[in-house]
DNA sequence: GCAATGAATGACTGTAAGTCAGCAACGGAC
DNA sequence: GTCCGTTGCTGACTTACAGTCATTCATTGC
């Protein structure tokens, strides 16, 4: 039976395409003012042949979105796997999230959808848990570096492991959204480069995680 | 001409009560899930006229926000003028936000459109210029504890005042967003407090923007 | 060939933001 | 009191877009 597999291939090749198509189009005019029917134009095919494929317009959306969230995995595992002490990791890891801001803004731009809740509605169960799913194992690869660093004695072991990734991804996150939105204007208006604002809030909120010893292996680690 | 006047006034009343209508109903609903008949309909008016008095539905948002945004301001000039140390006044400020945020949670809700800056397209320049400079006010405020700090010799005098307001703003921002959102799926999958994350991020910022001294002020003030 | 299966279509429905031609009420002139 | 101009309000209409479904078309197995 090799036609029902070639059918299965076709239909996942059909799947792609359609999302290399939605990609472009998000790309272009984001989640609100990309319409299906752009999307179906540049898929070359119907609208309605793309509901046969996604659930919705959010559906669609999200799944791009996720290969966002696989480079970002990738390039985080890459990250944390380094043979470096702890804190050098962390650090590499705050410049590893800048260097995705920078090579993959219109990825890092979908995420702020799953920030917003409001518009959840739409996306079907399905696709909401493998969201999940993959934003879990990257924050299960952040506190594995916490937790080796506290192992290593540079990282305070009265903090909660996921509270610290929790407090320096976001902080890094609204950042860089706000680099993305409202660079020009902050250096315009207030003379502030939100660049250095970002690695300030990332070294403070990295030396307060940081027992002593720690600190110091940041400050070596910073000056070399 | 005491008409003239009359009818002023009672454009002024109008104007209010849709803002009125607005807010029972964004409040119920949300921007997206409101729908300009309800709103018409709770302001005993029809659709066109609320037209009349606002340009879309995104300036009728906005204006309900800025009811939110005057209250935060209020509240925030009160803790500022207060005649405390810079450092007491700043741990205040960051309750001060906290308890907005229990009190008035749909207002807090509202400012997440700010954050989108997607969704502005709609909103005319005239309510968007007085939102900003609402905005401003908020962070002179901020900025101006800070500089007081630095007089005092508690607050680091190497760092930006206004890059210190906005990386502990940002981030308790944030962090009340999720708080909002998913406070429960938070303490349930991972045992995770996040009011208790907030007050740890709040003092690791705030401790690593301060002084030796600023450091020991905080330590007292928050063992008091 | 020919029926059966299923993939793809696009006209259609429903909904909601925003518009505008017309109506009504009020005020001032006489 | 009557008329007329001005102002405020209306709701049916236009436009735009997500999502649906009856129909068409192509492929496969007999």
């Amino acid at each position: 039976m090799g036609i029902t597999e070639r059918k299965e291939r076709e239909k996942e090749i059909r799947r792609e395409s359609i999302i290399d198509a939605a990609q472009k189009v998000f790309f272009e005019k984001g989640l609100f003012a990309a319409t299906m029917d752009e999307i179906a134009e540049a898929a070359e095919l119907s609208k309605g042949t793309l509901y046969l494929y996604y659930r919705s317009k959010e559906d669609l959306y999200l799944t791009v979105m996720m290969r966002g969230l696989e480079i970002l995995r990738v390039q985080m595992e890459r990250t944390v796997r380094r043979n470096e002490p702890a804190v050098q990791r962390m650090l590499d890891l705050t410049e590893m999230y800048t260097r995705f801001f920078d090579d993959h803004r219109n990825y890092f731009r979908m995420f702020h959808f799953f920030n917003t809740p409001q518009f959840h509605k739409q996306v079907s169960d399905d696709v909401m848990r493998t969201c999940d799913r993959n934003n879990r194992s990257l924050w299960e690869l952040m506190i594995g570096v916490i937790r080796s660093g506290m192992d290593e004695g540079t990282v305070r072991t009265d903090l909660d492991p996921m509270e610290v990734a929790l407090i320096m991804w976001s902080s890094a996150t609204t950042l860089l959204m706000r680099i993305d939105n409202q660079y020009d204007l902050f250096r315009a208006k207030l003379n502030i480069d939100l660049h250095n604002t970002l690695r300030m809030s990332n070294l403070m909120l990295l030396e307060s995680a940081l027992t002593d010893a720690g600190r110091e292996e940041l400050h070596a680690a910073v000056h070399h």
